[in-house]
DNA sequence: GATGAATGAGGATTCATTCAT
DNA sequence: CATGAATGAATCCTCATTCAT
């Protein structure tokens, strides 16, 4: 049926692989015609410009994992607690073995293209923004954090975690992201509550 | 007198600025032309190769952060507590205006160039490991985490910070690494120890 | 019709007069876009680099002496002895006048390209050693040579040949050439057999 | 004592190595500098251009065979038969090992430069025609060739041994050079003399 | 005389994009 | 819709030569 839609799908499917790995700027268009073995007509009949694969990479990363990590997740129908402890664990599970080294498709896109793109830049910190307003909500189901700290507490929680990723990724070795995720565990859940300052 | 030398080391000064800005791949030879109103010629006698520089430039950051960072900052003199509370504030004040969305020279590449370059990647891995042990030693000397979770609990306030800039970076606004920073000196600081697990 | 296959011919063509006249590695491939009338892009969707485009004119010298040299004249309808004297009148006609100075298409990249490029090397001399095999097979033919030193002789008639073109390069004149051509004759055809030592 | 006059002939010394192997054009003058470890200023000092390096390289080349092939064997003092054995003894023992692959420094320029510089091309046609003429005198002392043959034989001679060089490079083997030496032996002196057509 | 820094034209190649079929 | 040929600006780099010291 719809083979002009599916075969779209699969180029942004492939090149959302060679991205990761490669960057966006040094992904060339001819990268993506080898690794799915399209020609360019059809390329440009689907995508105006190389951006707009970009954009269409991006917001395939956000569909994705929003639905991964914030409804099934996140807003799941376990205790807040366990949904927390979920998504810490879900973040190690996708880290392991070859994807250590390709890090984590939004930290190197945020990185990459910040500066140079407002579109990309823009979707990627909304993705970030929507994490962290699911976290904090859950944060705040589990009485663990005061509710006026719990947005400021669920970003730091994320930009720890997009940190350890960017070590591990330096380092290639999980290490920094288990022990991220511990020290996290370690702090939410054996404390009563995180109140000071 | 040392005028060639001098040149050098101008060339490396602009183009610090210049990648840190728009990354290592995105940087063209000619943007370091026009930046440092010098000629192809000039500075090919200096740099073999575009790598060449792009490891003198990585090197220099390298220079200048563990001398600010670790020996002046974690090495110096003040009480240990001191010392870390100087190093997370040293780093809030190396992000603020137009530094935000920059980023940290060190994550832009980490995550720019680990897939592509060893001699990158190893220089960063190895930068972050000493900071790392740096900070760890003074984690120590404070008495405030044990022995034998120090380099963990170091790296993992590195990664933070990378993490929170990363986010900054993304978000255009210092607020993230305001919100790491003042979680860490919490968490560190007004709490006995941190011991549990 | 053929349209794409046409254009690429014709840039070898082109290329294959201009190497011959300049060399190979005299030659750039601005050179060939001058020549042909063809834009960057074109000659780099055709040959991915210039070493491409140099096989492929080293290959259409070998197409083109093989059929005229090898299948038309030496493996051709005429008596042995005759075939003979049509390969030396052959190569009399083909280094007259302006041919002189741009030497032969073999001999002229056997010497520049032997040390650099063994793609280059290993054609070149299979080529001659099909031209001697052929040689050889009519030397026997015309019973001129003893079996057993008729692929010596043939190679020694080629390398003369070879030789004076050589020489009639550098001197400007086909002089060397209608002269080893005389000789070859003489003491191939005047004498009852080349049997001695 | 005279250390400029010294330095330049290591120069030209170790320049004629070089390019005999990578050829005139390939050769850049940097290779020069590292092969011979002195400095631009130095180089520039004795030559005033690459061009002029090069001459004086062809000059040395030119100097050294006169020197051995015309004035020691051909001019020297032995009966006119043994006198070109020499000759052709001696070419034989020139071009074997690594020899065979570098080719004759002579030939090499020949066809290299003969359609790009004109001060090349006079030298290497004037030595041999040099070469050519002493071997002319040989033949005619050794009675083996009519007197107006005299000089066309010896220019055949010369090409097929630069022919065989040719070959032989091309197929990285001195075979061809030997095999020719031996049937040029074997023309010249198994025969009472060469005078048909 | 000697040094090596500086020059800038020219080299091969890549790339996103357009266009004729 | 689809193809792949064509475009030409831009990229990294090399080179012979000049120049200030």
């Amino acid at each position: 049926m719809n083979k002009g839609a599916l075969a779209k799908e699969e180029i942004v499917s492939v090149a959302a692989d060679v991205i990761r790995s490669k960057g966006y700027q040094s992904t060339s268009i001819n990268d993506i015609l080898v690794s799915s073995g399209i020609g360019k007509g059809k390329f440009f009949h689907h995508f105006k410009t190389k951006h707009d694969l970009g954009i269409a990479v991006v917001d395939r990363y956000i569909d994705t994992w929003k639905t991964r990590m914030i409804e099934e997740i996140l807003q799941g129908d376990f205790p807040a607690k366990t949904r927390i402890l979920h998504m810490l664990e879900e973040t190690l599970g996708s880290f392991q073995n070859s994807n250590v080294k390709k890090g984590c498709p939004f930290g190197n896109l945020a990185i990459e293209m910040s500066e140079h793109d407002a579109s990309f830049r823009e979707r990627i910190a909304s993705f970030f923004h929507e994490w962290a307003m699911a976290l904090s909500e859950t944060l705040k189901d589990a009485n663990l954090i005061p509710e006026d700290r719990a947005y400021d507490y669920a970003e730091h929680i994320i930009s720890s975690i997009e940190g350890a990723i960017l070590i591990a990724k330096v380092k290639q070795t999980s290490k920094p992201i288990e022990n991220t995720v511990s020290i996290l565990k370690n702090t939410l859940l054996h404390q009563r509550s995180i109140s000071h300052e």
